[in-house]
DNA sequence: GTCTATAAGCCGATAGAC
DNA sequence: GTCTATCGGCTTATAGAC
């Protein structure tokens, strides 16, 4: 599954056969089949670990934080390590959405779920944050302010996916600022 | 070649077989490959047509308005009934750069042009609002305005794609507006 | 758990006849 | 321009021997 998860992301689940995982990993042919029915379920469980594992990484970079306002920033702060890490190869989850037509995809849902939990991690950072300065952001939406973060959070991996560059992130984090401090 | 827009924007570029596209298209075997060397030349074909249709689309959706600001929401305007007309699929070129994984390959690289076109427009117009109204904008700075706004832009579009559904653009062209505003 | 063999089909691309 | 035949290699998945 570790090798699965570097190909399917590296090269992308199409382009990735499963006799390459299969031989790059060192497991014997039937030992794979023994744990996975199928190349789909390997992928599903590759984006589920996935999932599991930025979710976790992300609450960590929250948790190091003290004020509100800076765990706020520590969402769209980790990108730069995380993307430069990745080797600018974007969201996994939006790649795999990119490559499966079917909405109802499980491969899909998934990325749906991703997204779906960072933005309710997103819209808790943003209560406590309004709670803490009612005064300043007496005038603000947080179901909003939210879904500003994540246009800005989205639009800021793709734009670094896309130009294959890290200044997209810089922008990212400028606007993510310019959203608290308007 | 309008059959492998169709197939390729679909279904995506390695899910697409050539042979699904020289049948569906109607043209015999050796017709298509006497157009085209390569399954890779027709993709980037493709592409570029795309990229030439997509901006033409755009300037003309501008070129309707008449004041520098209502030209600049003219762009973000035109996501919602362009993404609802192509099934919310998203970006054909975010789209192929997830297929991709080689920056200097051709196909990523004219993902790279299309939204590089887009965001020169964007600046020029930008430039034009803020000649238009200079008492409202003298604090802001073109280059940063541009890049928020493709943020924004791009991260309507990931979002609309991921969740399969239409309110990050009403979300996207409210955080416009706050940004033209703020 | 390991190995090899193989099924049945699709891949991109080419060749030859008309 | 049309058609069919085919190449070599790849795909996912299964079977059987050890």
């Amino acid at each position: 599954m570790r090798t699965a998860a570097e190909l399917f992301y590296k090269n992308g689940y199409r382009a990735t056969g499963i006799n390459e995982v299969i031989d790059k990993s060192g497991v014997a042919r039937a030992t794979f089949y023994s744990h996975f029915p199928s190349k789909d379920a390997l992928c599903l469980a590759y984006l589920q670990e996935r999932n599991r594992g930025e979710l976790q990484a992300l609450k960590e970079a929250v948790a190091r934080r003290q004020t509100p306002r800076e765990k706020l920033l520590a969402v769209i702060d980790m990108l730069e390590p995380w993307l430069v890490e990745n080797k600018l190869r974007g969201c996994g989850f939006l790649n795999m959405v990119a490559e499966e037509p079917d909405p109802a995809s499980p491969l899909r849902l998934e990325g749906k779920d991703h997204y779906e939990h960072t933005r309710q991690l997103v819209r808790q950072l943003a209560e406590e944050l309004f709670a803490a300065e009612p005064e300043k952001y007496r005038q603000r939406d947080v179901a909003s302010f939210t879904d500003d973060f994540m246009v800005i959070f989205t639009g800021t991996i793709g734009l670094a996916d896309i130009y294959h560059a890290t200044w997209p992130i810089e922008q990212g984090i400028r606007a993510v600022h310019r959203l608290l401090d308007q």
